[in-house]
DNA sequence: GAGATTTGACCAGA
DNA sequence: TCTGGTCAAATCTC
């Protein structure tokens, strides 16, 4: 549960600094902003409830000796594996009671251990429709390491909207769009395609572009993919893989758009242009977020709980709660709510590598 | 000129 | 019959 709202946090953040950059481009469309605004309400007011059901059923110690807090830092990584926001997971979860129960849910009353479940599984199923946050449960092909844009063996599409009888081998996959640049084809996932056809698709607002691979010819590489813009989250493609490759001969830029981790050797790994995709700014601030929670001792008072670290994670994770209950619970739009988010991860925005 | 992309037509599954 | 998927000629780009 613990990644979860991990997850649900990073989320929140994350559309709202996409949100933010794209402010000039959404000036004129107000559907767009309004939906946008919407989810980053829906993803922190769940935060809110789930932190607050954690603290009222369990208390401090608990809370923070448990997952909400606890812990928080290693799994960070985890969490931030590149399939959470590049989209690459596709949950299975569909009904509440198939999230796996977490520690802090223990002993809590039926009902609320369903709300949390009920708060996880809507986040989770969102992942799935926009990309985000597939398989924070840890699932099986979860973690660093896991399912890339270029592993397509283990996983099959859990939508068969399709009406073609060769769905076995295909693969949906979520990935986000650069946010600079051309933004009007996915990141590269590693291999060379030929686009060798477009399609207007009813009841979607954008076509649909066919690609081969181009080693179809040369090695009869029966890999085949399927672009699709979703119409409700335009910087999201879906990605439809078909067949497996072959060839394995990835372009010279072999590199799916898979985020590496912090360096560990000490030096501060160049940042990116900010955003330069939903990715990256994920990445970024989650990096920062928990290296932030990790290792920044709370020096205020406040509750008194578990050991001298946790207390730290614990504020800090309170403030989060906060910031997210003062932005949307106030009733009135504070124009430095981003800024006040923001800023703050700013502060540490070099912070690592320097220790 | 080669390779990539576009686009209208055709095919085939539901 | 409708619609998604594919073909192939035309066009574009390097």
């Amino acid at each position: 549960m613990e990644n979860c709202l991990e997850s649900m946090i990073l989320h929140g953040c994350n559309l709202a600094k996409i949100l933010e950059h794209n402010l000039p481009n959404l000036a004129n469309q107000p559907d767009i902003l309004v939906k946008s605004c919407e989810e980053i309400v829906s993803v922190f007011r769940n935060v809110r409830e789930t932190v607050l059901l954690s603290v009222g059923q369990m208390g401090v110690q608990e809370l923070h000796g448990l997952g909400i807090g606890g812990g928080i830092r290693e799994h960070a990584m985890a969490s931030l594996d590149a399939r959470a926001i590049s989209g690459v997971g596709t949950a299975h979860i569909r009904r509440v009671d198939d999230v796996p129960e977490s520690g802090e849910m223990k002993g809590m009353p039926l009902h609320d251990q369903r709300r949390q479940r009920q708060l996880c599984l809507e986040f989770m199923m969102f992942g799935e429709m926009s990309g985000v946050g597939g398989d924070i449960m840890g699932g099986s092909s979860g973690g660093i390491g896991g399912q890339t844009p270029l592993d397509f063996s283990s996983a099959s599409s859990s939508q068969t909207h399709g009406r073609r009888k060769n769905e076995v081998d295909k693969v949906v996959k979520k990935v986000a769009a650069p946010q600079m640049g051309n933004n009007e084809t996915p990141p590269e996932d590693g291999f060379k395609w030929k686009k060798y056809g477009q399609k207007e698709i009813l009841g979607h607002a954008y076509p649909r572009s066919y690609y081969i691979c181009t080693q179809q010819k040369l090695r009869h590489c029966p890999a085949k993919k399927q672009v699709q813009r979703l119409d409700n989250e335009p910087f999201v493609f879906e990605v439809t893989y078909r067949n497996n490759h072959i060839c394995r001969v990835p372009s010279a830029s072999d590199a799916a758009p898979v985020l590496l981790p912090p360096s560990t050797t000490g030096q501060s790994p160049p940042l990116p242009p900010f955003p330069t995709s939903l990715m990256a700014t994920t990445q970024f601030l989650s990096t920062n977020i928990f290296r932030h929670l990790g290792g920044v001792p709370a020096s205020s008072g406040g509750v008194e709980a578990g050991s001298s670290g946790g207390r730290g994670k614990f504020n800090e994770f309170q403030q989060v709660a906060d910031m997210a209950d003062a932005m949307f619970n106030s009733g009135i739009s504070r124009s430095n709510s981003m800024d006040l988010i923001f800023s703050s991860l700013d502060d540490h925005k070099w912070d690592y590598g320097r220790s």
